[in-house]
DNA sequence: TCCTCTGTGCTG
DNA sequence: TCCCAGCACAGAGGAC
């Protein structure tokens, strides 16, 4: 009998009914800003699928539906007339999610579970009251505790929040009353959100108490009287009443005119397509990417290997019109090429001759005005045509086409594209056979595979993208901006910079002992050794034990905050080993970043050759790695001192030549602001005068604490500061921050109008422009999420300005770049950080290049107001500040 | 051991 | 609710 009853037991199939409203609410306020780009709302949906495939994939149930409300009046609301009458409507964030949410469950085949004026609980319970009957262990699947009540001997709760499976056992363990006392408790306690009125004065700690003690809410009632506790005693002999109706309002029916039909609920696989279809609207990119094998794209044929320079020769002789080239490997290992169409061929330079004959090639299609090479990054492919040759072939990268039309993307790198606009999961180069150490054969099948995907992707977007370009009106500003740029950043890169390694030798072996010398002052304060550089330590050395006040915590992990702003306040304070910490950072920030790391990265002819990258920045600017050399210190007496490392050869000179005050001019000129203008035309000391129409005083009258807010205020507009920003920054009282504001805005009125102009079209057209039309998409911009609208909008403000700069500093370049060449080829571009440029000149050119450099840059546009570059020179980059 | 996240700080 | 745009470091902790 016992051996029956087990195999009988095992056999049970298992039944999950998933709460569907829990679960959902759940996931909506448990993950926050999540939107696609179109700016709907996704949070709700995607914490929903997570939940439901990580159910799915874990537990492998083989019978499952998830419960939901229909909408309307149901029969408890009908009988109970201020039941739920708290409730408050559903968020309108959380309300455009429940279509999806549907489709969600429908591409999963799983049956909705929803009886017309019944909640989703009554359904729950009257399923999993039929099923267990029937011989089935029924999980409930929710994030509401409520739900305890129906767990039996073959039902129980799987808890989402709390990640546990609940039985009878466990419910009286963690909620102190077996599950048929459930709601005796909940009747007692009530519910605020639900209108559940139970007994004033009973919380859930006295509710569970007097169920034990009394065993039931009827046998509770009726020996009220017995209670010794006052308080207990004349609630429940006050409002008996209240407690039986709420009793009946928090139990679950499970006798609904429901039948329960085992063969709908037998559990499918998921729909994938419809699946991969809601992961693109959407933009859930990493589902998309574990679906893609499922739902295979069109296969790429691996790439036809090129056995010989001769097989090269042969195979690029057929091309015609454009050539797609795709650069592959880090070094790189080899180039694929291809037609327009047909076969991708790969050369790889381990074969002999191989390099050479593709270098050559390279080198007469880059000289020839009629030829156009095509690919994803071909900076990268024509590095290989040695030194930064002056490029007359027409390119089309579909990097840059991608960055002008959709520069918010995640990155522009091949497979981001491709997923984006192909939904294609490109190959790794880990696929492709690199591995720690390990770089793939000649000829191995995967890098050929992967050496196909680095034409045919890009050769499969570049048509439409071609057509978008001219679509979105960007076409000029790939033709006349990114194209003719991408070589002049290509010469920059391979020229590099001079570097005095033996210098910072020197400087660091000084900055150590200085460190060392700091450090012993600090743990002699702190009483003990310890790690200056963790802020973990730090905070713990200085908030526990030496019991300093806390300032703030950190935003993410709520952590003692020990970032500059929190020290120097301990610091003013009086307590002494803040200051140190400041001290010690500011020099170990500059030896580990610059001093000790440059070095590392000077090749073999003695400089450094960073990255540019074209299609990174948001805004349009350019960024730099490997190194950062828009990052070099020059704030600090001994940050600068980093700069001296920076050379020119012998027999040639930096030239350093920068905008001044660039952005402020761009915004007197968009916003035809004429009080700055006139500033401006006079060549006025900007700050100043902005002080001085403030603070309402005459030009000469200016304070340095006036100026000095000035110039916060002016840099807090341009980037959309806030009057809390603002009081921040200058450490004043809201209120007076908010006052500057004002007055500003009032003064310079054509800014004023700027703003709200820019505001406007960014909320009808969700997007702003610069100067030369560079588009920046602001999905966000009418988010009902204050933050992420806020956001939108400083964005919307600063991208016009900072993407202009970039734009007229782009166009300089290529105007200096292109006079270099022509007329003083042993000059260089060298450096570009935003609004500055360095080059290296030959001494006796110096005077003829400065004064040219200056008129191009500043002759690179026609502004209401002056551009104006200032220019200097010297043996190294400190010497040549301006 | 490698990788990712976090806090921090450098530039325009 | 915390000011735009980047890159890189050290520490910490988890995956392998």
């Amino acid at each position: 009998m016992g051996r029956y009853n087990a195999v009988v037991a095992a056999a049970r199939k298992r039944l999950y009914l998933i709460d569907g409203y829990s679960n959902i609410f759940r996931a909506f306020y448990a993950i926050r800003g999540l939107s696609s780009s179109k700016g709907q709302p996704t949070n709700a949906v995607w914490g929903f699928l997570q939940m439901l495939r990580k159910l799915l994939r874990d537990e492998q149930p083989e019978l499952v539906g998830v419960a939901l409300d229909v909408s309307g009046k149901t029969v408890r609301k009908e009988q109970f007339d201020d039941y739920k009458a708290n409730r408050r409507p559903m968020p309108e964030d959380l309300k455009v999610q429940m279509p999806w949410i549907r489709k969600v469950i429908e591409a999963h085949r799983i049956p909705i579970l929803e009886l017309e004026k019944y909640e989703a609980d009554d359904v729950l319970g009257t399923l999993s009251r039929r099923a267990a009957e029937d011989g089935y262990d029924v999980v409930l699947v929710s994030a509401d505790k409520d739900l305890m009540q129906l767990v039996g001997p073959h039902v129980s709760l799987f808890h989402t929040g709390r990640d546990k499976l609940y039985d009878p056992k466990l419910v009286e363990e963690d909620f102190g009353v077996p599950p048929e006392r459930v709601i005796d408790v909940l009747a007692l306690k009530g519910d605020s959100v639900d209108n559940v009125p139970g007994v004033p004065g009973i919380g859930e700690k006295g509710a569970v108490a007097l169920i034990k003690e009394y065993g039931s809410l009827e046998a509770l009632l009726e020996r009220a009287e017995e209670i010794k506790r006052k308080s207990y005693r004349e609630g429940l002999q006050d409002h008996r009443d209240k407690a039986l109706l709420s009793q009946e309002l928090v139990t679950i029916h499970t006798d609904l005119p429901l039948e329960f039909s085992p063969d709908r609920l037998e559990h499918e696989t998921p729909d994938p397509e419809a699946l991969a279809d809601l992961a693109r609207e959407l933009e859930f990119f990493s589902l998309l990417e574990e679906l893609q094998p499922a739902a295979a794209g069109e296969e790429i044929a691996a790439a036809t290997p090129l056995e010989s320079p001769a097989a090269w020769t042969d195979f690029v002789a057929r091309l015609d019109g454009q050539i797609f080239l795709g650069s592959v490997g880090g070094g790189p290992l080899g180039l694929a090429v291809g037609g327009a169409e047909g076969d991708v061929g790969f050369a790889d330079f381990r074969l002999d001759g191989m390099r050479e004959a593709v270098i050559a090639d390279l080198e007469t299609w880059t000289a020839d005005a009629e030829c156009e090479l095509a690919g994803h990054d071909l900076k990268e492919v024509l590095r290989l045509a040695a030194g930064g040759p002056t490029c007359r072939a027409r390119l089309f990268d579909t990097m840059l086409a991608s960055y002008l039309l959709r520069s918010a993307l995640r990155s522009h790198q091949l497979a981001e594209v491709a997923l984006d606009r192909l939904q294609h999961t490109a190959l790794t180069a880990k696929d492709a056979g690199w591995g720690k150490g390990a770089e793939p054969m000649v000829g191995q099948e995967s890098l050929l595979r992967y050496a196909a995907e680095q034409v045919e992707l890009s050769r499969r977007m570049a048509p439409t993208m071609r057509k978008e370009l001219e679509g979105a009106g960007v076409e000029d500003l790939y033709r006349d901006l990114e194209e003719p740029l991408l070589p002049v950043l290509l010469g920059m890169e391979e020229t590099g910079i001079l570097l005095d390694s033996d210098f910072l030798a020197g400087l660091s072996d000084e900055m150590s002992a200085e460190l060392s010398r700091i450090e012993e002052e600090i743990y002699a304060l702190a009483g003990d050794t310890f790690n200056i550089n963790s802020p973990s330590q730090l905070g713990e050395v200085m908030f526990e034990r030496l019991g300093y006040p806390v300032i703030k915590k950190t935003r993410k992990t709520k952590s003692y905050s020990t970032d500059q702003a929190t020290l120097e306040e301990l610091s003013t304070q009086g307590y002494e080993l803040p200051a140190k910490v400041i001290e010690y950072r500011e020099l170990s920030k500059l030896k580990s970043t610059y001093v000790d790391a440059l070095p590392t990265l000077v090749a073999a002819d003695g400089r450094l050759h960073t990255r540019y990258y074209q299609a990174v920045a948001t805004t349009g600017r350019l960024s730099s790695a490997n190194p950062n050399l828009q990052n070099i210190p020059i704030r600090t007496e001994q940050g600068q001192q980093i700069r001296k490392a920076f050379l020119a050869p012998p027999g040639k000179v930096l030239l350093v030549a920068d905008y001044s005050q660039v952005e402020l001019r761009i915004l007197a000129h968009i916003a035809q602001e004429e009080a700055l203008v006139e500033a401006f035309q006079a060549g006025a000391d900007i700050h100043r005068s902005t002080a001085a129409t403030v603070f309402g005083v005459a030009e000469e009258l200016v304070t340095a604490e006036q100026r000095r807010a000035a110039k916060v205020i002016n840099f807090g507009i341009l980037y959309g500061m806030s009057a809390f920003g603002l009081a921040q920054n200058l450490k004043i009282e809201r209120s007076e921050a908010d006052r500057f504001i004002k007055t500003y805005l009032k003064r310079f009125d054509g800014v004023r109008r700027y703003m709200d102009e820019t505001l406007e079209s960014a909320k009808s057209e969700g997007k702003v422009e610069t100067l030369y039309g560079r588009i920046r998409w602001l999905p966000d911009i009418n988010s009902r999420n204050f933050h992420l609208r806020e956001n939108a909008r400083r964005m919307a403000i600063n991208a016009r300005i900072q993407g202009t700069a970039a734009d007229l500093q782009k166009r300089a370049m290529i105007g200096v770049d292109g006079f270099l060449r022509r007329e003083h080829p042993e000059a260089h571009l060298l450096l570009t950080v935003h609004d500055e440029l360095v080059l290296e000149v030959p001494e006796g050119e110096l005077e003829e290049i400065g004064a040219k450099v200056k008129s191009a840059m500043e002759g690179v546009e026609q502004l209401t107001v002056p551009l104006v570059v200032d220019v200097g020179h010297g043996a190294t980059w400190y010497d040549a500040k301006a």
